[in-house]
RNA sequence: CGCGGGGUGGAGCAGUCCGGUAGCUCGUUGGGCUCAUAACCCAAAGGUCGACAGUUCAAAUCUGUCCCCCGCAACCA
């Protein structure tokens, strides 16, 4: 069986998940479910990132242990991720013990490779930042722009990964057209990036004194790891590298690494020569996604405009979150998240076209056809025109343009919703026209079902609903036959369940 | 000359790579229908496609110059 491998990054823990981290791990949720759907064996794998200074620093703002407190965002990223019907199949957290072996090992098998060695670090430090800065971003005067104070010059012993030696087979990698990162646009920006003098070997490690809540260094208790080998490993330990092989050989590499366009470079140059240092397959596909901005403004805690997903999803839903997050936005650039714009958008799509379209269907099918699926043959126009967009849909899917393909499935609903106002059934069967009156509540209900399957990654509740109320037993996410049951029929005789609205439509006097 | 994204009817966007009647959704106005969730269907109004210049029979689309907005430093995917 085909098999995909779907990860998204790792949040760090050190705030509360907002609907910028929401918005990535849907879009990895779509794609499991949908390939699910295909039959594929799907493994989707996501979690949090718990080390470093600034979780440290957060815990003991809450006046925590590390630990205690990353347990407790560990929950609510969770529960956030339950509410907006993440499938996941691995919740992975990088406190977890199995995932410090997987990073201790792998850091001593690059060690072992020749690949780290010991070297000086400098850097600069900000006592207010308790932070490490960069020399450009200071100001004119060589302060920390946020703290107007001289940031401490700090020198210590500590770990390199060679990146040098692998940036000539990263260039062929990266140069392979085998679609390795996308979009384009970042792939050549990287491509540029490896020719960047600046580029050149990272420092893995950190000094106790500077760093403590992390894994250590082997046998070196004095050396912390740093963030790049612990973070980016979790795409191993998920997957059971060095626990479970038979997991590992099944899955491993990963399909599609799911991240956001900041960090892109961590995992189409850091990741790979990891990767390529410790003689493993490279991913197949990397893609980093546009970000969501709130209300036109960029999502800040200063600016006050984080939105919480759970907060949204408890007052709207979570279909309805996910629908407009994915419709409204083009994955590869920013999309704004403006709460008018997302009333008017899910009223005017999942209410009024989509949702009064079954209500409308189911009504006449109960009144004029005994609440059964009349035994006719759907009319060939309409249901070519569902091929085509289960076809459309696939491809834009694969290619992650997710609002193109929410589109077609409502061009769809739409054309259906001028087919019974054209065809009149209701007329139809007031003129004794039982057969053609049929025909066209038949093709309608054909519809909905493709409908219900292709809308089912993006708005699995309603997606399921509508399933439901067509009259199924099953479940919808129990199907799993590939692409035949796409093509099959709703079942001649099958008693629909007309249960009044799928979608109820928001009050949009309700913004606050 | 730091890098990148963007400026298209009232709002939000597509179209720009591979020049050829400017398209979609929402909103507005008028009409239709009554199966339906004040829904659905039809029609209309509304744009010198940021500015200027150039290439061309023809430019939103190609070339050049310029203007404006937003990221790229911090909390932050």
């Amino acid at each position: 069986m085909d098999k995909y491998y779907v990860t998204t990054a790792i949040d760090y823990v050190n705030a509360l998940p907002h609907i910028g981290h929401a918005y990535e791990k849907i879009a990895a949720d779509i794609l499991a479910r949908y390939y699910r759907l295909q039959g594929r064996d799907v493994f989707f794998l996501t979690g949090v990132d718990e080390h470093g200074s600034k979780v440290e620093k957060a815990a003991r703002l809450a006046g925590m242990q590390p630990q205690q407190y990353c347990d407790l965002m560990s929950e609510k990223f969770q529960q956030a991720w339950a509410k907006l019907d993440l499938s996941y199949n691995y919740f992975i957290r990088t406190t977890d013990e199995r995932h410090v072996t997987v990073v201790q090992k792998l850091f001593r098998q690059l060690k072992d490779n020749g690949d780290i060695y010991k070297g000086s670090y400098s850097g600069i430090y900000c006592e207010g930042c308790e932070d490490y800065l960069r020399e450009r971003d200071l100001d004119a005067d060589g302060n920390c722009p946020s703290h107007k104070q001289k940031p401490r010059q700090f020198t210590e012993e500590n770990y390199f990964f060679c990146l040098s030696k692998y940036k000539d087979k990263l260039r062929q990698w990266l140069s392979s057209g085998d679609c390795v990162v996308q979009p384009e646009s970042r792939r050549r920006e990287v491509l540029k990036q490896l020719d960047d003098a600046e580029l050149s070997d990272f420092s893995v490690s950190r000094s106790r004194s500077s760093l403590t809540w992390g894994i250590p260094v082997p046998d070196e208790p004095e050396q912390i790891i740093y963030v790049w080998i612990d973070a980016l490993a979790n795409y191993l330990t998920g997957v059971g590298y060095l626990t479970d092989p038979d997991c590992l050989s099944r899955y491993w590499p990963a399909d599609l690494h799911l991240i956001g366009k900041d960090i892109t470079k961590f995992h189409a140059i850091y990741w790979p020569a990891i990767l390529m240092s410790a003689g493993l397959p490279l991913p197949k596909r990397i893609f980093g996604h546009g970000f969501i901005t709130v209300e036109g403004q960029k999502i800040s805690k200063t600016i006050g405009n984080v939105v919480d997903p759970i907060c949204l999803v408890e007052t709207y839903g979570a279909d309805a979150v996910r629908f407009f997050l994915f419709s409204a936005t083009p994955f590869d650039q920013d999309g704004d998240f403006s709460k008018q714009d997302f009333i008017n958008k899910v009223n005017a799509e999942l209410a009024n076209n989509l949702g009064n379209l079954l209500n409308r269907t189911l009504t006449l099918v109960e009144r004029y056809c005994g609440g059964k699926v009349p035994a006719r043959a759907p009319e060939n126009n309409l249901r070519e025109a569902s091929n085509e967009v289960s076809v459309v849909v696939d491809k834009h899917i694969e290619s992650l343009e997710f609002a193109k393909a929410i589109e077609a499935i409502f061009a769809l609903v739409d054309e259906t919703n001028k087919y019974l106002n054209d065809e009149k059934p209701w007329a139809l069967f007031k003129d004794n026209k039982t057969v053609e009156g049929e025909t066209v509540l038949l093709t309608a209900l054909e519809i909905l079902r493709r409908v219900s399957l292709c809308l089912y990654p993006f708005t699995p509740q309603l997606a399921s609903e509508i399933w439901y109320q067509l009259g199924y037993h099953t479940k919808i996410e129990t199907l799993a036959h590939g692409d035949d049951f796409m093509w099959e029929l709703i079942p001649a005789g099958q008693l629909i369940r007309n249960k009044g609205p799928i979608f109820k439509r928001i009050d949009s006097s309700c913004v606050d």
